[in-house]
DNA sequence: GAGCAATTGTTTAATCGGAAACTATATATA
DNA sequence: TATATATAGTTTCCGATTAAACAATTGCTC
């Protein structure tokens, strides 16, 4: 069997398309991260670091830096679980919503434009096929 | 139109699938980038920063500085070009080469576990998804 | 061919990320 | 209930990344 080139290899592909993907994001003025923590946290207000960590593949104490940033800037602020004291579970502030807003728009904007020139139904079909990679390789 | 969940977003999807298997390649002594440097350089030697730093989706800066560790970890070699004296080629060095083959292998191996649990059908097509994908948005 | 713009790569300063150690709280065991 | 163990997050220290400025060389235009 010959040898696999270096575009032959899922872990080269996924790097590739993610960087793309994320660069044209940021010259957007979207930092793919910051935007993802506030979407994840638009759909389920108040989990835990440890759960934010796992819903977003960052390690922790790279989370607990984000989340410095993002509450200097007023977008998310801490809570302490009063029930398990351990826990800190983490809100969208006002402020953090509506900048949530603006950026889910360049998001959408953009995937669409990129979702469009690929081909919609195919690229229905990555997202879908992506989705199930995740929940495997997990 | 509702709204897009999470992980109805490519971006998110990519920035997760990537996330993973490069934490997975980390913990089986594979650094990520390193690897696709190496690999790159033994398919094309010579290739000039620039072209490499489009190769790998690395910023110049940044490829700099990796290439100066790995300079120092003796794997890869700069020659300056002649005919163009502001370009350096890079080449692989034998040291270089006999790391990437064991990396290699684990790459190789790993991948091999991962796409045979997803499906050896699937994972091919998601690869060719990935390389039209890729092509078309940079 | 002199002067100006473009290309190629590096350096600098500041920010960010990751592994390991640490703190605080909760749970299990004796 | 005292002690040990496990869990949740943060901090520390160091290495890596980024944007902006810089240096060197080449190409263009007059």
């Amino acid at each position: 069997m010959a040898e696999r080139s270096l575009n032959e290899h899922l872990s080269h592909l996924l790097a590739q398309a993610n960087r793309h993907l994320s660069r044209q994001l940021t010259a957007e003025g979207v930092s793919l991260d910051q935007w993802r923590l506030m979407k994840v946290l638009s759909e389920s207000g108040g989990l835990p670091m440890g759960k934010l960590a796992d819903e977003l593949a960052l390690n922790l104490p790279t989370l607990t830096k984000l989340v410095d940033r993002m509450v200097q800037d007023a977008l998310v602020y801490r809570v302490p679980d009063p029930a398990d004291r351990r826990k800190v579970r983490m809100f969208l502030s006002d402020k953090g919503a509506s900048m949530l807003a603006s950026q889910n728009k360049r998001v959408e904007e953009h995937e669409a434009k990129v979702e469009d020139n690929y081909g919609n139904e195919d690229a229905q079909r990555l997202k879908t096929m992506l989705e199930s990679f995740i929940k495997q390789i997990v």
